[in-house]
DNA sequence: GTGCCCTATGTGAGCGCTAACACTACCCGA
DNA sequence: TCGGGTAGTGTTAGCGCTCACATAGGGCAC
């Protein structure tokens, strides 16, 4: 249908050179004549080539792309980390393709990892947040380079993360700071590790500070959810102070509390996670965590390239990305 | 670095047929005999393999993926709109390659286009909402397969959007239903086609029942900008009805209307676009326009296939998804 | 001048696959 | 009996590149 464009001979023969002087200029090559260099790149113009970005693939194994695996791209984090890991890898020179699937369990995971290696992808970025997307990862195969995204810290296998136990600390610690006798936490996913770090870093700055932790709330990330454990700690005169898994739970539980009359921050202060661009405009505008997505897609595209460079177990193994504490006005000191 | 996993020659040996027989198998050709189908099955099995895509791209010219070109996909529109792009390609046996660009301008879009063109992808959706992307598109090669989304309705190039006039209609028709006089709105950025198109249903609605459009107050679908909308709209005593471009716009709306102490719905109703999964979480709960991004995507994704199939020109120009309307509890009638 | 290295370029092979065609049975109707 | 289809398979030739090597022409030390 298409018809083919210019190829590399057509340029040589416009230059007067050969295919592999064209292909040397193209890939940056020392020892050719800044005259030739010229004339070739003169050529490639007039034509309007474009390499053939399968035929290199072929020839080299690999292609300029990386894969990334990840779960559901709609929510704020996950989109917001695509996005950050497609700019950096533009500017990389590396395309990205993503491969969603719609559970993280084995065999989805596999399935994605296999449409990408059969794409000869040079690397593969997994954003796998939950405890069953750990298993398929051992069993890939060993000789792609892979990085994972807030994955298990537990397993073996290169791990960009957001130091989620450092940023509920911080937001546990904020509300203790104000004055609170404790502090109640609405959790997302209970097989999300990012869950489960939030969770660690709030017990821990409540036992640091010689307070035992109250009763867990169990959420899954959904205002929805927020909105049924707000429901029940609106009825619960004790609490003054929540810190939530993230801010559409905190928006759910703001929505409850509104609803049962108890005001923020007056009576209640609430603390979120991630951010997202809107939480400003809560009602009312919320204190909350901001992880640095930019710099978890740098992180990871850095430690990928370092794999894809220098073979495999090139580069770190791990590393943690700070998030940054974001106080607005929906943390006050308790009444009385 | 990596291991070459094997090819289609081992296979063909270990089946004791030929590598043009692998082929046939792979690609499902009929005439191949049922036990050397299952014969040459096994010996995939067997070694693990995987067909190499970059070598079957060079060869037919093409590749089994689709390039898709969005700017902001943070957002939650074409987050939403990425992600069932992704579901239906993945359906199709399709890859996606997002190449998300900064700026919607010409050269931008250009050199993503280019990006996913040296890839050879198959076909190339454009999430083109806005005017400076139009002039792009129009100077591509004529002979890849394109389909824009949300595009610029006047030009010829295959599109399929969303139904935004219809879905403004129906907000600001919800709203004259109620009882309210006229209707205030609150818009996107001036220069995406889905402002556009929303400013036209709500002010064809307003004409069509006999009134004259109130001033029209410009946002950018942030909630920040929504919000300073909001604080205008707040200190006018006429205004009763709101509808804004997007769901985002209605908090921050909603948020400086709760600060003026103006009562949501029983002296203003909001209504918004979009149905955010939180919308249902706002104070109150959001009465909203929710697209049905699925629907989109596998239009999109189909023009595109039948383009690739049947050769550019064939299939559709012009898909049109409507919105329905998701009442909750931001409406009511007007106090007087 | 001879030998040597170093720079700039060309030549040939082959990556793994598909498309086109060639070939071999075998069946069927005249 | 024989031509001619038709199902099943093999053979060959590239697709457009990169890699490894071959080659040509200087410059420079001795």
């Amino acid at each position: 249908m298409a018809v083919h464009g210019p190829a590399m001979t057509d340029v040589a023969r416009l230059a007067g050179v050969s295919h592999q002087t064209v292909s040397r200029v193209l890939n940056g090559h020392p020892n050719v004549r800044e005259q030739t260099r010229l004339r070739v790149r003169a050529a490639i113009a007039e034509l309007g080539y474009r390499p053939n970005g399968a035929a290199r693939a072929l020839v080299t194994g690999r292609s300029q792309v990386i894969g990334v695996v990840a779960q559901n791209t709609t929510l704020y984090g996950p989109a917001s980390l695509l996005a950050a890991l497609e700019q950096t890898a533009a500017e990389e020179g590396f395309a990205v393709s993503v491969g969603s699937v719609r559970n993280l369990d084995h065999r989805s995971i596999s399935a994605a990892v296999e449409r990408h290696l059969a794409h000869r992808v040079a690397g593969i970025v997994v954003i796998a947040p939950v405890e069953s997307a750990g298993e398929a990862l051992e069993r890939l195969p060993k000789d792609v380079p892979l990085v994972t995204v807030d994955g298990d810290p537990q397993r073996p296998v290169p791990l960009v993360t957001v130091d989620q136990v450092a940023g509920a600390r911080a937001a546990t610690q904020h509300l203790l700071d104000a004055g609170h006798r404790t502090v109640w936490h609405v959790s997302g996913p209970s097989d999300w590790f990012d869950s489960a770090g939030r969770i660690e870093g709030w017990r821990a700055a409540l036992l640091a500070a010689g307070i035992d932790p109250p009763p867990l709330m169990h959420g899954d990330w959904s205002a929805a959810s927020g909105y049924r454990c707000g429901q029940m700690l609106a009825r619960m005169p004790e609490v003054t102070a929540i810190f939530t898994a993230n801010d559409h739970l905190a928006l759910g539980v703001l929505r409850a509390l509104h609803e049962f009359g108890r005001r923020v921050p007056a009576e209640i202060s609430v603390v979120g996670f991630d951010d997202v661009p809107e939480a400003a405009y809560f009602i009312p505008p919320l204190t909350t965590v901001r992880p640095d997505f930019d710099a978890v897609a740098r992180a990871s595209l850095q430690m990928l390239l370092s794999q894809i460079e220098s073979g495999i177990g090139g580069g770190a193994l791990r590393q943690t990305i700070a998030p940054t504490l974001v106080a607005r006005d929906s943390v006050a000191p308790p009444r009385h």
